[in-house]
DNA sequence: GACATTCTCTGACTTTAGTCAGACAACTGC
DNA sequence: GCAGTTGTCTGACTAAAGTCAGAGAATGTC
């Protein structure tokens, strides 16, 4: 059955879905405001956004943003500042009636997710829960964006500093990241702008690559991201023109040995002198 | 976690997916057409349909739905004929371009699928597939409409002839349910106009009243709704004046004995001569 | 300091989506 | 056979949603 088909059991649920829960979203109505115009409101949120932000988050033309805006000052609901970083972006926030609004809007939400879950007996709404949360997990890691960055921009900055504190919190002695070495090319995945993984690969020689850095959200274990990411350092290896990737690891570490043996790595001899690494591992590129 | 607010995930979910497979309805633009006329072509379907059923599905204003129709007669997708079985009523049949234009409408649809399924690893996949089914299967559990019917009513007599065709498959001796007896108060579960459980009250004297023809469609099994009818029929019971219920069953409905037993039902004498069964029931309603 | 770019905003549009009242034919129940 | 109901269609609307071109200030880049 699930053999048969993922993309049916999708579509299947996609149909249930929107007919039946598609109607969180239309509970914004009857608030005497049209859906966009709520939509909106309820994406400025209690602490305020940027007009740019929203822009993207919504994927609304300017024009018509700043039209939908207009609407809300004119009700009082929200105000528009300059941002003292960038005279030319806006920030919105919430007026006093902009948040009683905003918090309608809320409660409405609630309770209509509140009347999808009642009907349920505790134990098929523990399932749903679950199952949704599983769904959830697999829908972002499955749309999660995969893409080469500097490691001196922000988002790899990010990224790399969860892993050294990672690091830090699992070895029994703490860690020491040292000096900051950005040498090699780094992958950072990203949801919602959040890094959720990250990983490099640094040449060692000619036909050597280093795999860097590995690391994954605490949250987004469990949902393949690890392999996702090791498989496109692979293949970056290979874009590089290595046809060999080795690796480091702690010990501690267990779940990350696991992952690298079932992607076909093999113990090998220690090749550095990283005092960290307790293991070393190294993959052919066919 | 699950204990925090079931409602939480229920809308953490909603917003991922309507970030990310919402997506999927707006596969129907870019077709040249705008999406609510996109919309009724695919629901119209390779098989046609009746107008009316279209706009029950489709929850569409009658007169909105005629120009949404003319606009496909228009541009030679679809034909209308009037229903022969009923002169008022129109069915919408596609022709061989509407055909042509609802395949590219489905290609879209399973590519976009495809996309969101893909990047996932064989073991994700399953366990993406696997929660959408329970959840699809509990959505529309907890999306079920009870009401009473007559016993005399189409749905009512195509759930009892599902009630019986399952005793006759599960008695080793077949069932035989000899004259069709209406007597008592009947309700059923539809899910899109489909029963998918169903169940009676009859009653025996005045403080007595009887559960009869307890059936809950085979694909929907573990969904709860065995259990949400009973305590329907046990409140309508009460509704009625009863203070007490029973219930007889075979003992090859094994599911059915253990969820009475859960439900507070206790094993007593046999109070009838129904030749098949083997087991009966009592309950207090307080 | 010049030039390109970014961000918001305005004006002038079009299309889509949807509502409401009523006409008219076909059917249903009694 | 007649009153009431149902199903489709037309006409006359309105609001919502979205597009496109360009203006003008602020910022980044060389």
């Amino acid at each position: 059955m699930s053999e048969a088909a993922p993309t049916d059991t999708l579509r299947r649920f996609n149909r249930t879905y929107t007919q039946r829960i598609g109607a969180l979203d239309e509970s914004f109505l009857g608030t005497g405001r049209p859906l966009g115009v709520s939509r909106l409101l309820f994406e400025v949120g209690p602490d305020g956004s940027g007009v740019r932000a929203l822009r993207e988050r919504l994927d609304l033309d300017s024009g018509y943003l700043t039209r939908l805006l207009r609407r809300l000052t004119d009700e009082g609901l929200v105000d528009l500042h300059p941002d003292p970083a960038d005279g030319r972006r806006r920030v919105v926030v919430l007026t006093a009636a902009g948040r009683t609004a905003w918090r309608e809007l809320d409660d409405r939400s609630e309770a209509l997710a509140r009347t999808l879950v009642e009907p349920l007996a505790p134990r098929q709404r523990e399932r749903l829960v679950a199952a949704l949360h599983t769904a959830d997990l697999l829908v972002r890691a499955a749309t999660v964006h995969l893409r080469e960055v500097p490691p001196t921009e922000p988002v790899a900055r990010r990224a790399a500093a969860h892993y050294f504190a990672e690091l830090d919190r699992r070895f029994p002695d703490g860690f020491d990241p040292g000096e900051p070495d950005h040498a090699g090319t780094f992958v950072v995945a990203t949801s919602d702008g959040v890094p959720v993984a990250y990983g490099g690969v640094r040449p060692i020689d000619r036909e050597t690559g280093e795999i860097k850095r590995m690391w994954v959200h605490d949250e987004w274990r469990g949902a393949g991201l690890g392999s996702r990411m090791l498989r496109h350092l692979e293949d970056l290896a290979r874009r590089l023109g290595h046809t060999r990737v080795v690796l480091d690891t702690n010990g501690t570490l267990l779940e990350a040995i696991a992952m690298y043996e079932r992607a076909g790595y093999a113990h090998i001899e220690r090749y550095n002198d990283n005092p960290y690494a307790q293991a070393w591992f190294a993959k052919a590129l066919s």
